[in-house]
DNA sequence: CCTATAGCCTGACGGC
DNA sequence: TGCCGTCAGGCTATAG
């Protein structure tokens, strides 16, 4: 599930759910998705503090603590957050429990154990340590800067669009999205789009389909109606021209694309 | 350096 | 019903 527009919806739920409340207790349910640092550690460092902020880098979330540390969520192909009370409602493969004073919770779930916790000391020597790119909607990434990142490289253009260390945020689904809505097949290469003046409608589509899927919480109940996404699937159909979908794999994962509205270059 | 590919981990689904 | 293969919205370590 969760690329930029999903993160960013749980940014934004446990920002509107979970700071400056008094963390009573945590519960790591799997030691494995801790990265670098022992659960009495993480323990110690939550205990009788709060949550004040949080912040997001690509798919990286970033909760800051009042004693000055930092919490990295990262969520891999299934992870997600729930704030609860009742203890019924305690989601099916919560890895990390977070009990606080008021007798709420707020529980990480990663159903595949995919994802990483760590305790960091600050986002940004994280986010350069990890060597990743710019994040997808940086207003300082202008179309220059991206034109850059996809000039150098042989790649694909979906190859180039999922790498992390290029620009951060983007995964298999909203790469599909992005290309289908600046009308480029995902197998084409990265550097022939920056000679064909592709680049400016691939960096135009990035922006607005990623802002647009914020707007609908990265449900796809409230996407545009031309989006592609919730046709992604076997006889799926474009949602412009009600051609059959394609589907290819490229970069290891499933592409889908619709062979008329998307162009070979 | 660059790019492509297995492997990690668990569960859901379709076909037999 | 049960078993098996395949696939899944990510990323890393490795090979070429």
């Amino acid at each position: 599930m969760p690329e930029l527009p999903d993160v960013e919806t749980f940014k934004q739920y446990l920002m509107a759910t979970a700071l400056h409340q008094e963390i009573a207790d945590i519960e790591v349910r799997s030691r494995q998705m801790l990265q670098k640092v022992s659960a009495a550690v993480m323990r110690r460092a939550l205990r009788k503090s709060s949550f004040v902020t949080a912040r997001r880098h690509g798919k990286h979330l970033f909760v800051k603590v009042s004693n000055g540390k930092w919490v990295m969520l990262h969520f891999g192909m299934t992870g997600f957050l729930k704030y609860f009370k009742e203890p019924a409602r305690e989601p099916a493969h919560s890895r990390l429990d977070i009990a606080f004073a008021n007798g709420y919770h707020l529980a990480y779930d990663s159903q595949r154990k995919l994802g990483e916790i760590a305790l960091i000391e600050h986002p940004e020597v994280f986010v350069k340590e990890k060597k990743l790119g710019p994040d997808a909607l940086d207003p300082h990434l202008d179309v220059d800067r991206f034109k850059k990142v996809f000039q150098k490289t042989n790649t694909t253009v979906k190859t180039a669009l999922m790498d992390q260390k290029r620009i951060a945020g983007i995964g298999n689904i909203y790469s599909d999205e992005i290309l289908f809505q600046a009308g480029i097949r995902p197998e084409n290469k990265s550097s022939k789009l920056v000679e064909k003046e592709d680049i400016h409608r691939l960096y135009g589509a990035m922006k607005e389909v990623l802002e647009a899927a914020i707007r609908a919480q990265a449900d796809p109940a409230g996407f545009p109606a031309d989006f592609l996404l919730p046709s992604r699937q076997t006889d799926g159909i474009c949602p412009r021209c009600r051609s059959y979908l394609e589907s290819a794999t490229v970069a290891g994962r499933t592409a889908w694309y619709c062979p008329v509205c998307q162009k070979q270059l």
